[in-house]
RNA sequence: GCCGCAGUAGCUCAGCUGGUAGAGCAACGCAUUCGUAAUGCGUGGGUCGGGGGUUCGAGUCCCUCCUGCGGCACCA
C-alpha cells in the first residue's frame, strides 16, 4: 500500500489533464477486451442498449467510467491516504472470482485528514471487543468460537438489560413463555427453514434415525403454544415473548466479538393477531421500541422497510397482501423509513431497526415482520366471531435483538462508561486510612440495603491509587471516607469523569446515588 | 465460506541474516497508613496457536490445520 501511495502522489504531482469521451458500444468492448480488461469489456456489454458510454482519459491510461471525474490529477490533493486491502466478489455475488478492492480516503486538507484518521483511533478505544476483555465483562475463547463467556461483571449487565425488558414487556402486555432448544428437523421442515437454513443449523441425533435440531429461531415453538387448546379470536392479540436462546452455525468469517455469534438470546416475541390489527401492533409496537430505544441512550436509530426476497415461500398475492399491510402500519406509526429491496424474511416482510456502533458500522436490532405464511405451515388458527376457523396472522418482532449484539453496542456507545443503573459495580466505598475501616462498612451496608452495587476498597494504597483504580474500571461513583468524613458520618463522593468531590451526609448520598441508578422512568 | 494480514507471559509489544526467550503494565510477597488518576523493593509466570517437515539445531525457513483481525458474501 505504501508504494500504491508513493506512485499515487507522483500522479498527482504530475497533474495530468483527464479527458472525458463518449465511445460506441462495440469499439468500447474491443478495446477492453484487446488490453485483457475483461471485467470492463463484461460491464460495457451488460449495459442496456442506448446507455451512454463514457470513457475518462488521464495520460495513457483509459478507463470505463460513468464519472464524473477532476478536471485534473492535481486537483486531487495531497490529503489522502489508503487504508485497507481486502477481497471483494466479482459484481457481489460469491459465486463469482473474488477481485482486490483498495480502500483510502481523501479529504480538501492535511489537518481534515487527521482529524478523520484520529476519530478512526478514538472509535477503536470503544470496541466492545476491547472493553469487554479491559473491563472484565466477557471473554471469548476458540474452544467455543462464537459463543460467549460472561464473567460475573458483564452478567450483572445482562440482568439489568434483562430485568428491564421484562418489566416493558410485562406492562406492554405480552406473555412469557420458554420453549425447547432442541427439536425435530420434522418440525423446521414444516417450518421452510430446514430447507433455506439447513446447512446454518447445528444438529444431533437421538433415538436411531431421529435428527434434532438446535433451535435457531423460537416462532415454531411459539406457534405451538398457541396451537394447544382452541384458540378464540377474543385471545388475539396474543403477544407471546420469550428471552429464546438460539444456535445459528454463521460462516467464520461473519463472527465478529459479541456482535454476531453463534449461541445468542434473542428478547423474541410473535404477535398473533388478525389482518386488522396489524396496524395498531406496529404502531403500537414502534412506540415501544422507540421509548426502551431511548432509555437506553439511543435517541437515533433507522427504520428500513426490507421487502420480498427472490428466492422467498407463499404466493405472490400474500406477499402483496403483507407489504401492502405493512407499509400502511408504518405509515399510519408516522415513523420515516428507507427500503431495503429483496431484503425481506422468506417468509414475510420486515421493518429493520438500525443502530450505529462505534466505527460507524450499522447493525440491525429491532425488526418487525408480518408473517402470512408460517400459520399456514404450521396449522395455527383460532375460532372467530363467525364461529368459523381463521388463520391469524403473526407478527415476529424483537426489540434490543439479540442481547449479545445489543450489549455490545451499548458499551461502544457509552465508551463503557455505562450510566449507573446499567453499571455492573455502581459505587465503590475507599478509605484513606484503615482507621475509617468500620464506618466504610457501614457505608457499604446502606448502599446494599438501598439495593445499590456496590463494593469496597479497604487496601491500604494511596487514595490517589484508589480514585485511579476505580475510574479507570469506570465505575459511576467513588464515595471517599476519612477521618473528616467519620466524624461528619459523611461521604466524598466523587463522579466518573469529575474531577471535583462533593461532600454529602451519608443518608442524602445513599438517596441521591439510589435514585440515580434506578432503571429509567417512561 | 472467499481474499488479505496476524497469532510470543493475563494485557501491550520487542526478539537482526536459524544458535537454549525479553520489557513495561498486571499478578503475588514484604514494607508504606498516605485526602482524590500510578509509593518503594522483591518474586513467580511462556508447549513462542496446533500438527508435520527441512536442519546438528526452528519463535525465526517450508507445508497444513485452527483461531483472530479487515473487507466481501451470508444474516430466518
Amino acid at each position: 500500500m505504501a508504494r500504491l501511495e508513493g506512485r499515487m502522489r507522483e500522479i498527482v504531482e504530475r497533474d495530468e489533464p483527464i479527458s472525458r469521451e463518449v465511445w460506441d458500444r462495440l469499439d468500447a468492448i474491443d478495446f477492453f477486451q484487446s488490453i485483457g480488461e475483461r471485467y470492463k469489456a463484461e460491464i460495457v456489454r451488460d449495459l442496456p442498449k442506448g446507455e451512454t458510454i463514457t470513457i475518462y482519459k488521464q495520460g495513457a491510461f483509459v478507463d470505463l467510467c460513468l464519472g464524473p471525474h477532476l478536471p485534473s490529477t492535481g486537483k486531487l490533493g495531497k490529503a489522502f491516504k489508503l487504508l485497507k486491502i481486502a477481497g471483494a466478489y466479482w459484481r457481489g455475488d460469491h459465486r463469482n472470482e473474488m477481485l482486490q478492492r483498495v480502500y483510502g480516503t481523501c479529504w480538501a486538507n492535511e489537518q481534515q485528514l487527521k482529524d478523520y484518521l484520529h476519530r478512526l483511533e478514538e472509535a477503536e478505544r470503544r470496541d466492545h471487543r476491547k472493553l469487554g476483555r479491559e473491563m472484565g465483562l466477557f471473554h471469548l475463547q476458540e474452544e467455543a468460537a462464537g459463543s460467549v463467556f460472561w464473567h460475573p461483571k458483564g452478567w450483572v449487565l445482562w440482568r439489568a438489560v434483562e430485568t428491564y425488558m421484562r418489566a416493558r414487556l410485562d406492562e406492554g402486555g405480552y406473555v412469557e413463555v420458554k420453549t425447547p432448544q432442541l427439536v425435530d428437523r420434522a418440525l423446521w421442515e414444516a417450518s421452510g427453514h430446514w430447507e433455506k437454513f439447513r446447512q446454518n443449523m447445528f444438529t444431533t441425533e437421538a433415538e436411531g434415525d431421529k435428527v434434532l435440531a438446535l433451535k435457531p429461531m423460537n416462532c415454531p415453538c411459539h406457534v405451538q403454544i398457541f396451537r394447544q387448546g382452541i384458540r378464540s379470536y377474543r385471545d388475539l392479540p396474543l403477544r407471546m415473548a420469550e428471552f429464546g436462546s438460539c444456535h445459528r452455525n454463521e460462516p467464520s468469517g461473519a463472527l465478529h466479538g459479541i456482535m454476531r455469534v453463534r449461541a445468542f438470546t434473542q428478547d423474541d416475541a410473535h404477535i398473533f393477531c388478525t389482518e386488522d390489527q396489524i396496524e395498531g401492533e406496529t404502531r403500537r409496537f414502534c412506540d415501544l421500541l422507540s421509548s426502551i430505544y431511548a432509555a437506553f441512550g439511543f435517541k437515533d436509530f433507522a427504520i428500513k422497510f426490507a421487502d420480498r426476497p427472490p428466492v422467498r415461500a407463499g404466493s405472490d398475492e400474500t406477499w402483496d397482501k403483507a407489504e401492502a399491510a405493512l407499509r400502511r402500519a408504518i405509515e399510519a406509526a408516522g415513523r420515516a423509513y428507507v427500503m431495503n429491496p429483496g431484503e425481506g424474511a422468506f417468509y414475510g416482510p420486515k421493518l429493520e431497526f438500525v443502530l450505529r456502533d462505534a466505527i460507524g458500522r450499522d447493525w440491525q436490532c429491532g425488526t418487525l415482520q408480518v408473517d402470512f405464511v408460517l400459520p399456514e405451515r404450521l396449522g395455527a388458527n383460532y375460532v372467530g366471531e363467525d364461529g368459523q376457523k381463521h388463520r391469524p396472522v403473526m407478527l415476529h418482532r424483537a426489540i434490543i435483538g439479540s442481547f449479545e449484539r445489543f450489549i455490545g453496542i451499548l458499551i461502544e456507545n457509552y465508551a463503557g462508561a455505562m450510566p449507573s443503573w446499567l453499571a455492573p459495580v455502581q459505587v465503590v466505598v475507599a478509605t484513606i486510612t484503615n482507621d475509617s475501616d468500620s464506618y466504610a462498612r457501614e457505608v457499604l451496608a446502606a448502599l446494599g440495603e438501598a439495593g445499590l452495587r456496590a463494593e469496597i476498597d479497604l487496601g491500604a494504597d494511596k487514595i490517589g491509587y484508589k480514585v485511579r483504580e476505580h475510574s479507570l474500571a469506570k465505575v459511576p461513583a467513588i464515595l471517599a471516607v476519612g477521618k473528616k468524613e467519620v466524624e461528619a458520618r459523611s461521604v466524598a463522593l466523587r463522579r466518573f469523569g469529575s474531577n471535583g468531590q462533593e461532600v454529602l451526609a451519608l443518608d442524602e448520598a445513599v438517596r441521591m446515588l439510589k435514585a440515580e441508578g434506578a432503571p429509567p422512568k417512561h
